[in-house]
DNA sequence: CTGAAAGCGCTTACAG
DNA sequence: CTGAAAGCGCTTACAG
């Protein structure tokens, strides 16, 4: 191994201590415009540069941000693989990260601990946390003081904390709407799980105001649910509304891939889309626009959530901010909207 | 902020040195039973987790692995997009790594100097290189003196490292064989730059390695070329395809992405797949199985690559090893095989 | 078996 | 304007 190249290297060959090179390397003030030309000369020529792991030990930071996936199955991998919607939002993160001149790390965690350990070990300056957690893990970060952004929650308990998410009510009442106005009146509602989803719960919510509104009435059997957000998923629950005979024209779901999923159901078992059924995705996954019928979903701009909720860590953590002294708590809201496609029409 | 513990303070509460507390959490044989004991219930009893910033610095060892990807744009982020691929090669590493106790980080690197500094300043134990750099850019890795696996190069200058590939040859030879057996002799060929990459090379010569066996004449005007993969060069490629009026019945792809966008142009313009052309992709990406008609492709596991990838590294810097000094740089070759699908059929 | 001391590469009051 | 010194939290010869 090659000695490593360090400041005193750097400060030997131009003749000055040490400390004077970290200073121009930060740009503080007190350099003399003659010194610093020289010490920076030197460092061109040395091709230095600075170690990150001894920045961080010294300055306490460590120009990096974690991004935090629940665990379900033994690695975040799983997930990723079969969502889309993580990649698009990392890529938002990553974007607006190395701008900053931050890296990004990301981590499935398990238990509450697992986070703890991660961020101390790796000294994060922030954390974006994605995904429902317990609210133990949320009182546990608070005592980590790094800022912290949720993406998505709407539980109580995570109010404390700066917020990046989307309406989802009006998505899906701006899905069912479409559907209404199409002329549709036996709309089916597929979600992951309307108990414990407060996303998917939302939602619902503008789905049935729309019923109200248009003096639909509401068919409770007309609500399927498919507990994961996968292909495979989909496909099962088309499967299932297909077995279950009910008088149905159209589908408002939670996700993308879902109705796809159910899509592929259907062509299998010889129904036709749009023609048999209209469905309605959310999400807008770059996928939508690859399948045939494309499909007609909720927009939302993934990757720029990421660009957003990195924003406003960094921001935090420009203001030498914690968890707790940041600025303010804000939620910052995304706008949602119908993209209309092939998979929809007129009954 | 709360001080931070540190492993005085664990020294402290179990009445040894710090040193000491060093050594049993590093598994150093020569503590005595007893103070272990003790060392361990303080630890356990403060919650203590060590800084790795802290070890990074003095074991000169980060347990960080890069993974690098050539920056086209301005963020790894478009690729990412565009590209499911990235992602399944992505998780693969992840996996490994954290099952490992190592993280990974990610960056696109636009020039050599960025990414030496970029593996200087998180002081990097190994490398993943994804996709082609110039040669001076392995030439600056070298000097580095760690442990770097290359993906799927065929480059001269690259053989020095480790490489993790798959048979390109053989997935276009399967490819086109199987559309010969379908009866099919008009055969398009559909890269993105047959002159460039490597990779799209050795899978056209699979291909015509077909056709010399099957006594097909090889036509010049068959091969197309889309110079980016991405599902609006597909499209643009078969709307190119369907105005040069050639006469052809199906096409060998070196891409999924490719093959769905090529399929959207068809349909888009009443052709029916695979009634009017048959179409094999490559990689076999989830979103295969989405469409309709399904892709039929050349599977190859990314997720696995990924996963032998970052097993080669790890093992390589467990041998305490740079690159030179590398066991054997060796070439694993993943397996390729053919998967029917619905979108070709026989003529 | 245990600990004092030097060191990893940097930053930053502090004194001059 | 410049530098000596202490410190960030850990590891690891070395001596006892």
């Amino acid at each position: 191994m090659n000695k490593k190249l360090t400041i005193r290297d750097v400060a030997k060959h131009a003749g000055v201590s040490h400390a004077t090179v970290s200073y121009v390397v930060n740009g503080v003030k007190k350099v003399s415009e003659e010194t610093k030309l020289k010490v920076l000369s030197s460092i061109k020529e040395l091709n230095y540069s600075p170690d990150f792991t001894a920045i961080s030990l010294s300055k306490r930071k460590s120009n990096i941000v974690g991004v935090m996936v629940p665990l379900i199955e033994n690695s975040p991998a799983s997930m990723f693989k079969k969502n889309q919607y993580y990649h698009d939002f990392l890529s938002g993160v990553e974007m607006v990260a190395r701008e900053n001149n931050f890296d990004t790390m990301i981590t499935g965690v398990g238990n509450p601990e697992e986070c703890r350990e991660w961020v101390i070990k790796r000294n994060l300056d922030g954390l974006i946390i994605l995904g429902i957690f317990p609210e133990r893990l949320y009182r546990e970060m608070k005592k980590l003081d790094i800022p912290i952004v949720l993406i998505d929650t709407y539980e109580e308990y995570t109010n404390q904390y700066n917020n990046v998410k989307i309406d989802d009510e009006l998505g899906g009442y701006l899905a069912t709407k479409h559907l209404v106005e199409l002329g549709h009146k036996n709309i089916g509602f597929v979600g992951t799980n309307l108990t414990l989803s407060p996303v998917d719960i939302k939602r619902f919510e503008g789905f049935k105001k729309v019923l109200k509104e248009s003096g639909i009435s509401f068919n409770e059997r007309l609500v399927f649910e498919s507990y994961d957000i996968t292909f495979e998923h989909g496909v099962q629950v088309g499967e299932h509304i297909l077995n279950s005979g009910e008088e149905v024209t159209a589908f408002v779901t939670v996700s993308d891939i879902l109705a796809i999923g159910m899509i592929k159901a259907f062509q299998k078992n010889n129904k036709h889309i749009p023609d048999d059924y209209s469905i309605v995705g959310f999400d807008d996954l770059s996928i939508c626009e690859y399948i045939s019928p494309s499909l007609t979903t909720i927009n939302q701009d993934i990757f720029n959530k990421g660009k957003v909720a990195t924003d406003l860590i960094l921001k935090s953590i420009n203001n030498g901010g914690s968890s707790t002294q940041m600025v303010e708590n804000k939620t910052v809201e995304l706008p949602v909207k119908l993209i209309i496609r092939e998979s929809t029409k007129s009954i």
